[in-house]
DNA sequence: TACGTAGATCGATGCATTTCGATGACGATG
DNA sequence: CATCGTCATCGAAATGCATCGATCTACGTA
């Protein structure tokens, strides 16, 4: 656990800087912008049922299960779809007319990961 | 864990519906709507970094440390900072000209549990 | 080959979000 | 009490996002 100078405030005299800017290493940065990444696509009521529905069934589930369950169009549900295909959450299979999705249980435990209390 | 009827497609005689719509509880809606909320929140790199630094300390942070670790007006990090307030993944306190943020552990634990494998 | 179905893509529309400068609220300090 | 520092809020501008109808592609079927 990095220590960031918690020195007690007190006002600065005159023109100087309230307190030391930390240094924030690149690195973290681009870890940040990943975890955001896979968590915006999460950011929606609408993915977040999607993700639910998917990981309840052990393989894959036909869109033309998923679209009934939503009060969205074809089109709107095929978005969010690959909203979470392009995040690495769900991926996608195309068997003759039909598209099945499943969820990639890894990207949710990157994330989990992520969220865990001690995480580097 | 709830079973769908993954029947083995066939195209459709003529105007029938693809497959039976499954019945999809209100409650799921509204647990989605509010996991939705929190990764929402998470969803933006500036914000994912916020709560990374928060985290790392086992205390409170003064606001005026947090803006100079980004390339933000003072405005914007309030902002995010008031995102992630309004989501409960942390807290705030003023105490005389400053303000403290915090993170809200079991915020982001709760999170962590609907991202578990075999979460309900 | 001609048609119908499943699903993805396109273009438009309306709303939300990010960002900033300006300003407001409020405590501290002289 | 006048001034300054800290932080929040406001209003505006730019960008992004959810959603839809229309359309496109690809596959099955007659």
């Amino acid at each position: 656990m990095r220590t960031l100078d918690l020195a007690p405030k007190q006002k600065r005299p005159n023109g100087e800087p309230c307190c030391e800017p930390v240094v924030y290493p690149e690195i973290e940065r681009e870890e940040a912008e990943r975890m955001a990444h896979a968590a915006k696509a999460l950011g929606d009521p609408i993915r977040m049922q999607l993700v639910d529905v998917l990981r309840r069934h052990a393989g894959e589930v036909c869109v033309c299960e998923l679209v009934p369950l939503f009060d969205l169009s074809q089109p709107t549900v095929s978005h969010h779809l690959k909203v979470l295909r392009e995040a690495g959450i769900v991926g996608s299979e195309r068997r003759g007319l039909w598209a099945y999705y499943y969820v990639n249980r890894e990207a949710l435990e990157e994330l989990r990961g992520w969220l865990q209390p001690n995480a580097a």
